[in-house]
Parts: C-alpha cells; sequence; structure tokens
RNA sequence: CGGGGUGUAGCGCAGCCAGGUAGCGCGCUUGCUUUGGGAGCAAGAUGUCGGGAGUUCGAAUCUCUCCACCCCGACCA
C-alpha cells in the first residue's frame, strides 16, 4: 500500500475530551471518529488493526472446534421475556419497536437466542457437545461510556456459547476456553493475566476474568505470586486476622473533632495511625438504616456488603435519613449508641481501642471497644482486599496490579437452558436440560488496551500481530531524487510480491512528517531509502522500539526484513 | 441518576469578570524558498460564539431555560 493511495488521517492534538493514552492516540493515529457518546468509525487503519485481532480469535476458536455463526442484531423481546431478562437487564439494554409496535432490543448478548437455536436443532445426546461463537456488534447502554472505545456503548465482541450432556463435558470445554483465551492473548502479544470473578448479570457459578495489565485499568485484581492465586478485588477474600482481638487498654473518650469528617483527618488530629480508625457507612435496607464499618485505611466492597444475609438490596443512606436516624452529618456516625444495626468487617470486629464518629456533630470517640462500649458487632467479609493480605488460599501476601477486562468466560450450567427447555434425551432416554457455557471477548476493547500497553511519547508502539501494517518504506526525497524513487519503487515492487503488508510512505512531505506518522501509527518495522544510503548500496532499518537505526545492504533488504517478520512477537 | 466542569473556525485555545459587533496557534488553499525527525516567508478561505427566550440602543460577554460533551461514583467485553 501507498500512503499517497490510503487515508492517514493523522493530527497533531488529541481532541480535549480524550484523556487516557489509548484514546487519545486513537484519535491522533486516525484509527477511530467519534459519532457520538461511545460511538465510533473505525477508519481504514484503525479497522485493518481491529481486523487482525479479530483474525487471531478466530484462528484460536476454530482450531478449538467452535463454529462461526452470525445471529441478528435485533431480537424479539418474546425471548427474553421467556427468561426474565427483558425485565432483569435493566436499563442498558437498548428497546425498540417495530412499525407494528412490537418490542425488540438491540442485543448486549447472545443467550436466548443461541439457546432458541439449539433447542431447536438438538434433540439427542448424540449431537452434543456444540460450540457457536459470533463476532458481533453490541450495544449496551453504558451509564457511562468513556475512554474511547475502551467502554464504548457500540462495541465489537466475540461470544462463544457451548451446550453439553453433563456437567464434566462443560468443564473439559471451559478449561478448552481458559486455554484458547491465553492462547490468543498471548499471540496478540499482551501482558495479561486470568482471574477467578464474579459472575455478574449474565449468571452461572464458574467464572474467569482475562485481564491486560495496565495502571489506567479500571480493574484492581488481587494475586498471590507464592500460590498462584489471583481473582478480581470484588471477589477476592478478605480473612478474618490471624490473632485475636487484644484486650481494651483504654478508656472510652470523646474528643472534639470540629471539622475533621474523614478518618484521615481523625487519624493525623490524634496522632493515631489510620488503622485505629474505623469508617461507618450508612446504608438503606427496607426503609431500615444499617451501619456498614471498615477500617479507615480499607474501602468498602459493595458486591461483598450485598452477599450480607437481609442486606440485599440495598443503596447509600441520604445525609438526611442519616440525620434522622443518628442525630448527626456524615462524617460524625459511629456504632456506639447507634440504634441501628451494625455490621462489621472482620479486620475492624477484631481491633481495639479504635477511633469512631461519636453521632454528635464534631465529635469523635477514642479507646471504643466491643462488648463494652458497644454490642458486639454481627461480622462479615465486606471489605477489598488490600495489597499485603493474606491469601485467602493461605499461602502467601496478596499483591494488587490494575488491569482491563477484555475476556470472561463463564460456566451458565442449566440457568438458560431450564428457563427456555433446551433439551435433550440421554442414552437411556431420559429428558434432560443441557449444561451450558459462554465465553466472551471484547475484540475492540483490545486494540485500545494493547495500546494502554504499548505506546510512548512517540505514538503507539503496536504488537506485531497487530500493526496495522507489518512495516513500512520510507522514501526520503521520493518526489525530488529520481534514484530513490526508482529504487523505492523496486524495493516496494519486491516486497509486494513477496507478500509483505508493508505501507510505503510516498507522500510529498519533509521526513519528519513521514518519520513522525510512522511512528505514532505504530509500524513495528521501518526501512529508510535515502541517496545517501543508497549510495552505499545500503538502506536503513530502525524497529518501532528501537532507538537507533541500522544499515542494511539493499540486496539483501528482503531476506532481512522476512527474518524479522519470520520471528516471534 | 447524584456531584463537579466545559461548549468560540476541522483540532487546541484566548476573549466573558468591568456588554460596543471575534482573535491566536495548528491544520487547510495558492505561490516562492526549503528538504534526514512534525520547515520559512507571503497571500488567502473557513464562525448561525451549542440551541431558544429575555434584559439592553447594542449580547460571545448579563439573566433564564433547554441541549450536548467531559471528569468523579454505581455497570461491563
Amino acid at each position: 500500500m501507498r500512503s499517497s493511495q490510503y487515508f492517514v488521517a493523522t493530527i497533531k492534538e488529541a481532541p480535549a475530551e480524550a484523556e487516557l493514552a489509548s484514546h487519545k492516540l486513537m484519535l491522533r493515529a486516525g484509527l477511530i471518529r467519534r459519532l457520538g457518546s461511545g460511538l465510533y468509525t473505525w477508519m481504514p487503519l484503525g479497522l485493518r488493526v481491529l481486523r487482525k485481532v479479530e483474525a487471531v480469535v478466530r484462528e484460536e476458536m476454530n482450531r478449538a472446534g467452535a463454529l462461526e455463526v452470525q445471529m441478528p442484531c435485533v431480537i424479539p423481546a418474546e425471548l427474553w421475556q421467556e427468561t426474565g431478562r427483558w425485565d432483569a437487564f435493566g436499563p442498558q439494554m437498548l428497546r425498540i419497536k417495530d412499525r407494528h409496535e412490537r418490542d425488540f432490543l438491540f442485543g448486549p448478548t447472545h443467550e436466548e437466542v443461541i439457546t432458541d437455536i439449539v433447542r431447536r436443532e438438538v434433540k439427542s445426546y448424540r449431537e452434543l457437545p456444540v460450540h457457536f461463537y459470533q463476532m458481533h456488534t453490541k450495544f449496551r447502554d453504558e451509564i457511562r461510556p468513556r475512554f474511547g472505545v475502551m467502554r464504548a456503548r457500540e462495541f465489537l465482541m466475540k461470544d462463544g456459547y457451548s451446550f453439553h450432556a453433563d456437567y464434566a463435558d462443560l468443564e473439559r470445554e471451559y478449561r478448552s476456553m481458559y486455554d484458547t483465551y491465553a492462547r490468543i492473548f498471548t499471540r496478540l502479544g499482551l501482558k495479561f493475566r486470568a482471574v477467578a470473578a464474579d459472575t455478574g448479570a449474565i449468571g452461572g457459578t464458574g467464572s474467569h476474568e482475562f485481564h491486560v495489565l495496565a495502571d489506567s485499568g479500571e480493574d484492581a485484581i488481587a494475586w498471590c505470586p507464592d500460590s498462584g492465586y489471583a481473582a478480581n478485588v470484588e471477589l477476592a477474600e478478605a480473612l478474618a486476622p490471624g490473632r485475636p482481638r487484644p484486650a481494651p487498654r483504654e478508656p472510652m473518650r470523646k474528643v472534639p473533632t470540629p471539622g475533621r469528617k474523614t478518618c484521615e483527618e481523625v487519624a493525623a488530629l490524634l496522632r493515631l495511625p489510620l488503622e485505629r480508625t474505623v469508617k461507618a457507612i450508612a446504608v438503606m435496607h427496607d426503609h431500615d438504616l444499617a451501619l456498614l464499618l471498615v477500617r479507615g485505611d480499607h474501602s468498602l466492597n459493595e458486591l461483598k456488603a450485598a452477599r450480607v444475609p437481609g442486606l440485599d438490596p440495598f443503596r447509600f443512606a441520604t445525609d438526611g435519613e442519616i440525620a434522622a436516624c443518628l442525630g448527626c452529618r456524615p462524617g460524625y456516625i459511629g456504632p456506639v449508641g447507634a440504634r441501628v444495626r451494625v455490621i462489621a468487617d472482620r479486620t475492624v470486629a477484631a481491633t481495639a481501642d479504635f477511633v469512631c464518629g461519636a453521632n454528635e456533630e464534631g465529635a469523635h470517640l477514642a479507646g471504643v471497644n466491643w462488648g463494652r462500649d458497644c454490642p458486639e458487632p454481627e461480622v462479615h467479609d465486606i471489605r477489598n482486599v488490600v495489597e499485603g493480605d493474606a491469601s485467602p488460599d493461605g499461602k502467601g501476601a496478596l499483591k494488587i496490579q490494575r488491569g482491563i477486562e477484555v475476556g470472561h468466560i463463564f460456566q451458565l450450567r442449566t440457568k438458560y437452558s431450564e428457563a427456555m427447555k433446551a433439551v435433550y434425551l440421554d442414552d437411556k432416554g431420559a429428558t434432560r436440560p443441557m449444561e451450558m457455557g459462554c465465553y466472551g471477548i471484547g475484540v475492540t476493547r483490545i486494540v485500545a488496551a494493547a495500546i494502554e500497553q504499548n505506546h510512548d511519547e512517540r505514538g503507539i508502539a503496536f504488537p506485531p500481530p497487530m500493526a496495522p501494517f507489518a512495516a513500512c518504506l520510507v522514501p526520503i526525497g521520493y518526489h525530488k531524487s529520481a534514484a530513490v524513487r526508482e529504487a523505492a519503487d523496486a524495493l516496494y515492487a519486491r516486497l509486494a510480491a513477496a507478500g509483505v503488508d508493508l505501507l510505503m510512505d510516498d507522500r510529498d512531505a519533509r521526513p519528519g512528517v513521514l518519520f513522525a506518522d510512522m511512528d505514532l501509527i505504530g509500524v513495528p518495522h521501518r526501512l529508510v531509502i535515502s541517496e545517501r544510503s543508497l549510495a552505499a548500496g545500503q538502506l536503513e532499518y530502525k524497529g518501532r522500539r528501537e532507538a537507533s537505526p541500522r544499515n542494511v545492504p539493499l540486496d539483501e533488504a528482503e531476506r532481512f526484513l522476512a527474518s524479522l517478520l519470520a520471528a516471534a512477537p
């Protein structure tokens, strides 16, 4: 491809709306353009990248024995009413009506559609297992689309669904998909980690997420270098402290803390470590206020809190509700004297002589002890684990890393097959529901995640498997020097004939412009032809991540490039 | 939805507080020069100042209202 015949839509300054490096770079490199909130056009260059990711995913899915299908984006409401998700899925599902006022939805996921297909087509255990997948445009009306295609409303997803005669076979396929996903992300040249995960709205039992590691990731993952344990922080259990609660040593006393509302401020005022403070979070369940207590240096895990018996569903209490129930503003609330349900985190329950709000404006209590100063609390694991916590498997300490979720696999079991009567006859003639698994990859998100992980001050440094072009040829003085033009055209023809995925930047611009653009769009290998190098019978090579160029004899260019491209990413 | 912020040329921004009829940089067009890391000079083109209503002799600027977008929290591939 010649860039003069192509569409290089690079820009110098990123639009102000972009904050994340990958979002800025995708706009600057001309990979995408925004149409509306969470809606993006993939420009020619970006689409090349997307197609390369897609190809790797497709190849590995096919290798694993899954079969590609294409389901409709627009789905009749009846199917979703059958499983109850028409009402349960919530506002992120885009509902639409046709000319007859019939209800449809734009599919955010396709369990119902595929289950409908399979229940019609598969009647016997002899036809199982089956695994269908598609590369599909999904729409989810996200509460807050952000970071470009990282969290878009419309996005490309690989979604696969498998059906099995028994759980053992589902487990086999689940392990196969786990390995397939690991192979896909490895092939794409990404640093990733597979972690145990919550099953969320999709439902089912076992589940793993695949995260591309990046500090800008929206998820936190907890992992243990000693045991290999890895889980989303949402899920990772915070064990109770190993030692029992110390005996009280201090008397309880009220201390004035005007204007100090946060645990940090109170701890600083009293010159106490943050671990001695207790943070109270007021929540409402069924018109009843409850206090959730975590240590000042810890944070509440809302998923865990929602699993506390008798607390689901809960919401955060308003300032008015807190005032009505506890007689003061948030910032000064605490368990002592509060006539409400008190749920303490395991760590809080094992803390003595702690500091908490006095339920009085501008005052806290210090030296507070369970049992002596207020009733023993209800104890649950309701906090997020932090770096250094004991691994839930009891073997070592946890580390915390941030990640971008690019894949998620679930064991759905019979949740959908029972709701939709997807049954088969086993070898004894008995009717049984199919065991089901589902497996998703955010294809568009992978591109953003890869850039997040692979960029520098000059732009994107794509892993070779997903670079828009495998290599580029930059002739200097193409429009001025006949020698350069002839040599560049000849090399271009030879490399094209050899099937090299090459971009020749033959635009009539200064060399700096060409170099800057090739660096920005992330082409991994760069060849430069100029009168200077030509005179020595050489051309110049530089890898995108390398600091300085080296010379290569002109007549060895093909072989040289071929060996680079054959090398592992 | 709650909290914060921004809408002025294709992009990035100034002008707004102290109303007087719109500007800078990049990009774009033309010409000349330049040519190994986003060139220089010259001449140009491009704006319903987010929409609507109001105050005023006069509104980008003040008031009200609607809209869009961004950031922080609940969602998820």
